[in-house]
DNA sequence: TTAGCATACTGGTCTGACCAAGATCAGACC
DNA sequence: GGTCTGATCTTGGTCAGACCAGTATGCTAA
């Protein structure tokens, strides 16, 4: 369809990050290995440097590749930051995106919920049950208790042992960080958040090690409307906005 | 804590690169924006061409503007391009995380069924009754069957009216297509799986149709364990292997 | 054998230049 | 006066060659 990759008839750019990507997908080039210098890839290819390193900066976005001033350009891993920095632009264009993010989000943690129910080992529970001590521990601080919040949830996903769940959900979190911090500081306007915060952690955390999937969803999926609750809440009586057109 | 940017000790490329961060994240800079010429910006920054041009192919690979021959650089909508190719590369080089990307997708699949329960309207509905009448028709085709069970899929994230899940459940969809495919070739092998395919599919319909959300779940999730369990089972009896150390 | 330095190589960047084609505006023509 | 045409300006696309600053290497001298 829209190969013919590394023929003749494309452009500069095209041509050199074209002649990459086949080694890259072929798997020629695997991770940890050096490309060539710049300049000899140039001539290779005969365009000019710049090109050359136009290309190499677009798979450095990528995450692919990895320039090093003075070493080489080396593959790597493919990495978090990409889906990070996209979904930053992208949240940033448009605002109301972010409750979409959210239900991305959802859908990632449920589904790593399911999986670490089969797949949790003890190093999990132990990661698990040390967030959930530490969210009891910082129930009334905003920051540190956002942090211990986030962390549990992140150790869900860790013990989900996906690591396409994990970059994901790691790629969203950052930037839901800011209304994980917002809902925190809820807490003190809603005293009954605090037993709502700690209750619901640790029934999740109950339904993991019991490897139960179906109950460690559910009882996620109400954390998250219940948290969502709170802060339709929080809105309406802070700013009563909204309140026309039902 | 890692900002700082635009200020001046940066290199060439991250110093543009900030500095159209800045302007993206802020807003300044909104889709449809032309933004200055390459000689200016390279002028306002204090740095060269070359090094202008690997900042807006940075920002071209992710998706967030368009470098348009002869005309200027625009900001564009984020794009799913992205994402695909990061998978594309990703998954290249850790085959096995083919099944790892198919559990994200299932994880995206089911939060949008649920979502479409809520929000489908009769549009939705129709394009899903298409889709399901279109699996019953080229159920002995192998193409046309994969694109039909494809499409299916695709018109329930469509439903879910969740733009954020329609762009991660179709920048998955592209690598998924080959065992989709490979799976459908499968029919003439079960001839059970006719009817499950129908029938599955159908079921789920009805559940959206419901707006029955707990049900569309479960019922789309038993859909996918038990394509699972064909593959598995397709894979057992013709190639035996795995046959030990069940 | 080993310490030390010269050198080749790498990325990082700049300068200035050329090309092709869209955009613009002045002048010519109707 | 209005419209059309063409020269010119501007834009991206690219190149060639050059310089810098460290790294890596290897050769030489101790």
């Amino acid at each position: 369809m829209e190969l013919k990759r590394t023929a003749e008839g494309e452009k500069g750019f095209e041509k050199v990050f074209a002649f990459l990507r086949e080694r890259l997908l072929a798997g020629s080039l695997k991770p940890g290995d050096r490309l060539i210098s710049e300049r000899e890839l140039a001539s290779l290819l005969g365009v000019s440097r710049p090109i050359v390193r136009e290309a190499l900066r677009a798979l450095t976005v990528l995450g692919i590749v990895e320039i090093r001033d003075r070493i080489g350009t080396v593959v790597t891993r493919p990495d978090v930051s990409v889906l990070n920095d996209f979904f930053t632009f992208a949240l940033a264009q448009q605002a109301d995106m972010l409750d979409d993010v959210m239900q991305a989000r959802v859908a990632i943690e449920c589904q790593a919920i399911r999986l670490a129910c089969e797949r949790a080992n003890i190093a999990d529970f132990e990661r698990l049950q040390r967030a959930l001590a530490k969210i009891g521990e910082t129930i009334d601080e905003a920051d540190a208790g956002g942090m211990a919040d986030f962390d549990f949830h992140r150790a869900i996903v860790v013990a989900s042992h996906s690591e396409t769940l994990t970059v994901l959900h790691s790629s969203m979190a950052g930037l839901l960080t800011h209304s994980h911090r917002s809902r925190r500081e809820l807490v003190q306007a809603f005293p009954s958040m605090k037993t709502y915060l700690i209750d619901d952690h640790r029934r999740i955390f109950e339904a993991v090690i019991a490897r139960d999937p179906e109950r460690a969803d559910a009882t996620l999926r109400k954390h998250f409307a219940i948290g969502d609750e709170y802060r339709r809440r929080a809105v309406v009586g802070d700013i009563d906005k909204s309140s026309a057109s039902g």
